[in-house]
Parts: C-alpha cells; sequence; structure tokens
DNA sequence: ATTGAAGTTTACGTTAACGTAAATGTTAAA
DNA sequence: TTTAACATTTACGTTAACGTAAACTTCAAT
C-alpha cells in the first residue's frame, strides 16, 4: 500500500528522461523527499504533481503556468481569503478551459467540412473512371 | 473588394512582430508575392494561413507541425492518390483533435470537482463564523 | 572485492521561436 | 527635397526546456 519510488522509476513510468524531472525539481515543480545519502524519493504525491505538468504541457501551458496551478493546489488554502482566491482562480482557469473546448470544436468542423469536400472530389474521380 | 496588404499591416492585424511574419516565410509557412521593390505584398490567402498558425500555436501545435497542415491545404491534391493520403492525413488530425476534446472534458470535471470541495469548505467555514 | 548500474551535483551544449541591431533602400508628406 | 516612417537582408543575442558529459558516490549482484 506505500508505495515509494526513485527517480528512474518515475521517468519510466511517464517515459521521459531523469534530467527532465530534475529539471522539474530545479525550477519548482517537485520537492521530492530525499533519503539518508540524498537520493530522492517519490511517492503519491509527486505522482500526482507530474500528471498534473504532463497533462498540462500537453495543452501548451508553459513551466510557468503549471508551476502557478501545482502551488495553488499545494498550499492548502486554510483561511478564508485564501479559499476565496482559490476558488476566484479557479474558476477562471475552469472558463479559459472551457472556451478553448468550444474552439476546439470548431476546428474540428472546419476540418471536417474540408475533408466532406476532399471526400466528394475523390468519389467524383472514381466515378469518371469506369 | 480586393485587398492587399504590407507586412506591417499583418503584424498590426494578429499582434505580432514584422519579425514573427518573416520567421514564418523563413521556415516555410508563408510564400508572399513581392512587388516591383521586394516588397512583400499579402492577401487574402496569407490571411487565411496566419489565422491557421495562430490557432495551432494556441494548442501546442509546433510550427513544423503547422507547417505539414498547411502544406497539406496549400497544393491542391488534384492526383488521386495524393488525394486519399490528404484524406486520410486529415481523418488522423480530426481523430487528435477529438481526442483532445474528450481530454479537455475530463479535465473541466476534475477542476470543477476540485472547485466543489473547496466551496463546500468556503460554506462550512462561513457557517461556524455566525 | 570488484564491477556495473544507478544515484548525486555542476556545468556547458542545443534547439525553437523569435528579439534586436546594423546597414541600406523606398515612400509619403511637409 | 529632405525627413520620418516603413521596407529590405544579414546576423548575432536570448530564453525555455531540456540533452549531455564530467567527476564523484552508492547499491546490488557476482
Amino acid at each position: 500500500m506505500n508505495n515509494f519510488y526513485s527517480i528512474s522509476d518515475m521517468a519510466d513510468m511517464f517515459n521521459v528522461s531523469t534530467r527532465t524531472i530534475r529539471y522539474y525539481e530545479e525550477i519548482g515543480l517537485l520537492k521530492p523527499e530525499r533519503n539518508q545519502n540524498g537520493y530522492r524519493i517519490y511517492g503519491k504525491k509527486e505522482k500526482i504533481q507530474l500528471q498534473l505538468i504532463f497533462r498540462g504541457k500537453k495543452y501548451g501551458f508553459s513551466l510557468d503556468e503549471i508551476k502557478d496551478m501545482i502551488l495553488l493546489f499545494d498550499e492548502d488554502p486554510t483561511g478564508r481569503e485564501q479559499l476565496k482566491k482559490t476558488i476566484e482562480y479557479g474558476e477562471r482557469k475552469v472558463q479559459e478551459v472551457t472556451q478553448s473546448i468550444e474552439e476546439l470544436m470548431s476546428l474540428k468542423n472546419e476540418m471536417e467540412k474540408f475533408l466532406g469536400e476532399f471526400k466528394k472530389m475523390l468519389a467524383d474521380l472514381e466515378e469518371n473512371k469506369v
């Protein structure tokens, strides 16, 4: 039940280099514990954080933006004001994502329109071939 | 009806630098006509291509990938084989976009779940405040 | 005990996507 | 006609996100 990993475990898990993982620590995205000899120890928390990072990167967020989001969900917002700020920020982000979805859907529509025309062209060609 | 633009017209239009536009030409994304003195002339076609470029960038495509897509829709696929290839490629891209949409929607769900918890916490705090 | 794989830090190298500057030509307005 | 704003090419500079290598330590297996 208690799962800990080395740095190359994590690298394999996410299919990246150890350098990449160390780099993320270098810029403050991760802060894994160390054992007696200074070896990094990764647990469930770091695993989740890395998932967040790679998902974020996939959608064009810079590591700097991702850092903001991680820090946000990292420090538990105990104070009322902090909690409010967190909620506000979160709602803005949700709004951004919502818009991204809409734009992607319109992009998809355009592409399918294009495809439709091409398919029609192909069908015409096939017909005249006979 | 016939609309032509200078490079800084385009730069203003898309709110980027002229260097950016020249760079896109440098790597083969654009090939505007030139006038007598070598000045670049931009028309409707380039306008559309630039829209494609910036939309692509917005969703994390590299300029290299974008180049592929532009070249694809640039040369008209007159030959049957070329037409087929174009359709295949297009369908793959549509598939990619579809998956992106799905993942973004699940991301949105997660974020909203998070937000829900935070909001509940805040509500509790407000209550105990009384 | 030795060897090889994996860990550490430090530090320089690389690529994409431009920024910036120099040197020069063109155009529009005063 | 001169001046300011805009155009051109050439070329070096910059930043993010790692790659790569050196010099060293630690661990696991033979």
